[in-house]
DNA sequence: CGTGTTTTGTACCTGTAGTTCAAAAATCTG
DNA sequence: CAGATTTTTGAACTACAGGTACAAAACACG
């Protein structure tokens, strides 16, 4: 079968889903990514194809892990409003405690990529439609619980959430200190 | 005082701020620039000195733009819960209104240059900051006037009304139709 | 007008982005 | 082990990014 790979492809999709996240993507060269994976060009380009498509992987797998690490968060047992707020916090601890003040892959790539890139911004537009289901789903267990308004509409809420975090993990790039997005959590959970 | 200039560096200032709006900072080249701005490369190096430093100077002349763009607006006549629902409904309509799906240039510097340019990051958290003062005069003249809860935090408040409009306005980057921010807003509206 | 000063357009330079390719190296097959 | 097949290495290539150098052009001033 010729050769094997002396590379597994799929440590070398998450390396170069590390420094897409920290740099952007037009800010990421080939040789950055080769200098972080630990390989050469051609086997960059022989497994990849392009510095795009090895993008669009990094992305799909940032989309993933970041998915599941929040609908788990949610998950725990707990009330709704204590798991709500759980999650917002782990993120803020998340974002301020990254030296490197990444941010969300998928927040920065809306930003960046999606006016130019309409595939890129359908992938993002799902990793945005996952999270808000995961609020949703946990907003209409609240209800039914009774701990959230069951007149309020849970959709809008749900969307509420989604923009609320999303200007969170914006706002933990430029952050100097954690109380600004402390305060937001806090006026988050008073609001429910 | 030899030869005056055969442009306005106001104006010129001004398209550039269109491209890097558009395109993000890296992604914008010097041809781009000069094409969009109508002059040489020799009059852009000579009255700018570098990318970087128009770059500074588009994102300074955004800043005054935007903030007294969204001042104005919370300086309407009428209550204030009407003032905060038309600056959103604003917002909403201003960026789905744009072909380019530009978003907001601050934000998308945040998300893209904050972690590697401290000067550029200072100057976004400056704007932030304005917008925070804004929402935070509004709340707090709101609950003098009891339309507002007065028990609550109004610099919580204001803090998460901005994360709200900065989430808003990195979704209006994928929204592929108005529901959503309507939704948002609704959201928020019934929140306060 | 002649002189000095600033702007302008063009040409030019260095480095690197993004990619390709040839040849060597590693494995499988028989 | 010969040959087929695939991967790796790393040099090479094209285009352009980002910026500089310079001579000609345009103006102000005496």
């Amino acid at each position: 079968m010729g050769r094997p790979k002396q590379f597994d492809p799929d440590v070398a999709v998450d390396r170069a889903m590390g420094v897409f996240w920290r740099k952007g993507y037009a800010a990421t060269t080939p040789q950055d990514l080769v200098d972080e994976i630990g390989i050469g060009k051609g086997s960059l380009y022989n497994t990849f194809g392009s510095k795009h498509a090895l993008f669009e992987r990094a992305l799909a797998r940032y989309q993933d892990s970041q998915a599941e690490w929040l609908e788990a968060l949610l998950d725990h047992p707990g009330s709704t409003k204590d798991r709500l707020r759980g999650a917002l916090e782990a993120l803020v601890e998340l974002d301020l405690g990254d030296p490197d003040r990444r941010g969300c892959m998928a927040v920065n790539t809306a930003a960046e990529s999606a006016p130019s890139d309409a595939k890129t911004a359908d992938t993002v537009r799902k990793m945005f439609a996952r999270t808000e289901s995961a609020f949703r789903a946990t907003v209409e267990e609240g209800q039914r619980a009774g701990e959230i308004d069951g007149g309020r509409d849970a959709a809008a809420v749900a969307a509420w959430l989604l923009a609320t975090v999303i200007g969170m993990r914006v706002l933990a790039k430029t952050a100097e200190n954690p109380t600004q997005l402390r305060r937001v959590v806090d006026a988050v959970m008073g609001s429910l």
